[in-house]
DNA sequence: GTCTATAAACCGATAGAC
DNA sequence: GTCTATCGGTTTATAGAC
């Protein structure tokens, strides 16, 4: 690479990156649905078609964003993960379920655009996959920590269909420290991941309000029965 | 009401609710984003402006969409809650939970609709309450059943806040045969209510693609986890 | 790489003739 | 109550001059 080709390329990064800001902005505005190049394009100052020597398509644009999102969501869970590695593991994982409440709260949009309804014609890309995993192993991790620790309670087996316990096999290879855990856990961690994101969603999408006013306090009395399912210990 | 009055008034039911087929057919193809006024006067066979003289705006149309899936999903988690009223309740709250999922995989758009990212800039009306929250209570009185029957083995207090304490007062006024379940059983409720939905989301917008492939046997056995945690005799 | 201009769609909503 | 016609906007995407 040339000084004058390393050059242009820098430029290039560096629109490209305002590109992304811009349209995370306008997502952050009008939601995933609102996302459009054009409007991105006006924010930027540039002409519709200029963007396109950037992004191919509007569904490139939308996968820069969900996989910027999916990072912003992971780290933040790693990092309380990560700030609580001395207390005990109930408690790390009730403040990973908080700290995954907080990100959606502070990012209602890029929440949606996550875990909200698909987006109609777009078909995510495999690239999105490892940094839309981020969050689950930092909440994983806190069952796997427990686990090496000798903080996990035993708690009784549960009956699992033969696929499932595939799935389940699949899983315990994927993941580090997994593989001391029982069957029964990871389905329980399963069910606990799934619950928090069903609270959060039910509590962003509205599905909660005029039954619910205390959503933080919900979260931390339900993130706590699901601990206390898989037996990590207070 | 004269004869022609009615008569002219059912031919107005019936075009309307031809209206709300033709957008139902729309939404299934196309999902909620894609539902648009137009196109529903196109399938019906109309001009755009005459839809008007049926529903004022496109929010109207949208609202009686989602009374309707509300009910459909209502219906079908309260059938099958009366359908197995002789069944010990573990295993009624996983027949029911189970009806929720079936439904869903039926109507993707429709559970779409009601349970993904809200429509931008559409706000529910009043009336789309009473509806909504049938498929909660079908899942309640399985609960309810339990506990007048004597079928709800204790479980452990749970810590609270006064916050959720109180809102966990307020549904406990709303719900019959509630009025009898303590406190934590309330919130272990909710924490299994959010845990199905966010089970069902996670299958249909694909956030488990690629981890998990036995959905129907993972949803049973989260269900029968959080049975067990609600203290479902079994 | 950026621009103008344009194609070919789409949308919600309304005015006014019949 | 249905129609035509229209307003005033939106979108993705491309062609071609500079």
């Amino acid at each position: 690479m040339t000084l004058a080709e390393s050059a242009r390329a820098r430029t290039r990064a560096a629109i490209t990156s305002e590109i992304v800001a811009a349209a995370r902005r306008q997502l952050d505005r009008y939601g995933p649905a609102g996302l459009s190049l054009r409007g991105v394009a006006r924010e930027v100052g540039m002409v519709s078609s200029a963007v396109y020597r950037y992004f191919a398509s509007r569904d490139e644009l939308l996968t820069a964003l969900i996989v910027e999102s999916y990072d912003s969501l992971g780290a933040a869970a790693e990092e309380r993960a990560a700030a609580t590695v001395g207390l005990a593991p109930r408690r790390r994982w009730v403040e990973v379920a908080l700290s995954v409440r907080a990100w959606a709260i502070a990012h209602p949009h890029d929440y949606a655009l996550l875990y909200g309804t698909p987006v109609p014609g777009y078909r995510a890309p495999e690239a999105t996959v490892v940094p839309g995993v981020r969050v689950s192993l930092a909440l994983v991790s806190v069952v796997a920590d427990a686990a090496a620790a000798g903080r996990l309670v035993p708690r009784p087996p549960l009956a699992l269909s033969a696929a499932l316990r595939a799935d389940v096999a699949a899983l315990r290879g994927l993941v580090a420290g997994f593989e001391q855990v029982d069957e029964a856990t990871v389905v329980r961690a399963l069910a606990a991941w799934s619950q928090l994101f069903g609270l959060v969603s039910f509590e962003l999408f509205g599905q909660t309000r005029g039954a619910v006013t205390a959503h933080e306090d919900l979260l931390v009395a339900t993130a706590a029965v699901q601990a206390d399912a898989i037996g990590l210990a207070g």
